[in-house]
DNA sequence: TATATTTGCTCAAACGATTGCGCAGAGCGT
DNA sequence: ACGCTCTGCGCAATCGTTTGAGCAAATATA
């Protein structure tokens, strides 16, 4: 097809006219091929650009488009199967109704409940998510944060890696809201959601000693993020309240599977050896049980555990595992009533929400009383 | 601060003119909250918006610009700590960088670990994905489709919540491809990474017949979908093929824990009551566990299990259940190089993958010879 | 010296939507 | 007949990039 600048057409008076020059030129008309836009639809029902956006986007009666104009519009529209391009409204707008979402782990169960939510919540309000994965690797988020930023999302919501806020809190300033989930930053503004984690562990830990334990090993993941911290922070307060200072024992340093098994390999042969552990996830949790199972020893009989986050599996087990309950989906949710809470109003909220977690009580903690 | 329309700028001969008129007139420069286009890095270095953005995406030899003005450019944009604007990128270059990811839940390990293998593939060639759920829901599918095209997605990667594939068919003639993961269409020419489902269904099957079984029930998913029929059809067969056509049980319908769990309730109360249960996805599997135990029975030695999927935790179940693995990583990885060629060669492709799953022998099943 | 080639860069038109401003005609009052 | 408001719509700029075409100056070639 022979191309040609519209530009050139001013001699043209009207619609009509546009439509005679275009059939002229254009090969015939190939429906199935052409793409769609605004323009394409102004030729065939002869209204300008103007107007048939205004229609299709909705804003007919507050530029007082008549009955006659609406119908016709809407009807070509529907009939060539119209749908507008999202960039070029982009471009023009500045607002990509896309929200980004920065994890440390897809793959964990935890984080993939928490994107299936975020995302369900999203297309709720017409938004899409774009998802990245760090792999826990502050370099990696830091990329993923450049991506996103140059596709100009219109929020970020991070389970940040690191430890250092200042890149959010520059980005919450400059450029788009940020809400923090799952972890925050001690000492920083940003909104976050999050589940006290402090009185996660607290509680595991008293369970464990109303139960008489007291050489209580705990096996951590990474050290640096603040809910490792602050479930840490649990542990020790309890053990210290009830005169078990001296026995506070904190391992590991990563949430995997092999860690917990590892840590406990080592712990087993410890004297005097642990009758209780506390895992700090849920993967550090089944690493405790293979190992305690290749000792030959058994949960709760020989040793108790109690594990963090809720499992479908964890009550299939055998025993079925004592666990720290975080609620997923209201974080989830009242993350994303933050975030367009502050898009909507285009200001900068500090909202910080602490959830409160809850305790599981299954068979695997003994009674030693 | 005063606008201005460049057109009438004319006059101006070169960019020290152009400079000079604009620090005439602009409010003095704040850095900090403007944000940087290739406009105002050409303002600022005397050169074209062109040039600069020629230097900026690469193409500098190709176009011959001087080492002088690349290193001018290359140090201003770093200065100002330029990055370009992919929405205005993407309108022009018709491209997205962008791939649309449908799954039937996010929330499910499986497609989770799917999705995670797929945004890291993705990343490595500087794309995002745009992940979307349906909830196994036909409606929410079509919903999501039209959102990922009028996004412009370059390619999208679906796990079919539906059984016919005449939507996928067109999108992939009129507009972007389509790679199926997961589950195909029989009949259809669209590409697809699968993995083996008859092979997997016989070979649970056999297992169990090897081992001494004739009474073994089967619960099903998602009827109409194909992998839950391929995988069906190898239980079947195998049964024929041992000459036990007429003790075939198919039962459920849904990939939930509670369908597991309700139709195992039936199952025990059949006379004669299976010897073992063949559950065609991890959370039927979960469902038949907790069935069992709730009748006060034990696997294997009153019911024997095989489950489908591989997760971590099946390992630390008592007994450590028999089960179909996937290969999740090369089936991801696959499918996006499938993606990737399609996308660079712009031509569709019908590359047709079945990847083989693997049986991991536990404890679940009894021996009865 | 005249002509061809290369070098280094610019012009201006796209991409497809949104939107502030403005304008012609109808209706109405006086 | 004149001015006013209201109705219904269009013009043209704009968002920030990319890109085909082309141009002037410098250099090479004849």
């Amino acid at each position: 097809m022979r191309k040609f600048n519209v530009q050139h057409l001013k001699f043209l008076r009207n619609h009509s006219d546009y439509c005679a020059y275009f059939s002229y030129f254009c090969a015939p008309h190939k429906e199935n091929t052409m793409k769609e836009t605004l323009s394409s639809i102004s030729q065939r029902t002869g209204y300008s650009t103007t107007t048939v956006s205004r229609v299709l986007s909705g804003q007919a009666d507050k530029w007082r488009i008549s009955d006659k104009a609406q119908t016709e519009i809407r009807e070509e529209a529907a009939r060539c199967n119209y749908s507008p391009d999202i960039i070029a409204r982009n471009l023009r707008t500045k607002k990509t109704n896309t929200i980004g979402l920065i994890l440390p782990s897809v793959a964990n169960p935890y984080f993939a409940e928490l994107a299936s939510v975020i995302i369900a919540e999203a297309a709720k309000r017409k938004y899409t998510a774009i998802v990245t994965d760090t792999t826990e690797d502050e370099g990696n988020e830091a990329a993923n944060i450049a991506t996103l930023l140059s596709r100009r999302v219109d929020g970020i919501i991070v389970a940040p890696s690191g430890s250092d806020p200042a890149i959010f809190e520059e980005i919450n300033k400059k450029h788009v809201p940020v809400v923090l989930v799952d972890r925050s930053f001690d000492g920083s503004a940003l909104p976050y959601v999050t589940t006290n984690n402090y009185s996660g562990g607290l509680e595991a830990t008293k369970a464990l000693i109303r139960n008489g334990h007291r050489e209580i090993a705990c096996i951590q993941g990474i050290k640096s993020s603040v809910p490792n911290r602050k479930r840490i922070l649990g542990y020790t307060d309890a053990m210290k309240k009830a005169g078990l200072e001296d026995r506070i024992t904190i391992a590991g340093n990563e949430f995997s599977l092999q860690n917990g098994y590892l840590e406990t390999k080592l712990l087993l042969n410890r004297t005097p050896r642990p009758t209780a552990i506390f895992a700090l996830s849920n993967t550090i949790g089944l690493g405790v049980i293979k190992a305690v199972r290749e000792a030959g020893l058994r949960i709760p009989e020989d040793i108790s555990l109690v594990s963090y986050d809720n499992n479908m599996y964890m009550d299939y087990l055998t025993p079925a595992i004592s666990r720290i309950s975080q609620p997923v989906e209201d974080m989830a949710k009242l993350c994303m009533k933050l975030m367009f809470e502050s898009i909507e109003s285009k200001k900068r909220i500090t909202t910080q929400l602490e959830l409160s977690p809850s305790f599981i009580a299954r068979e695997s903690i003994a009674a030693l009383l």
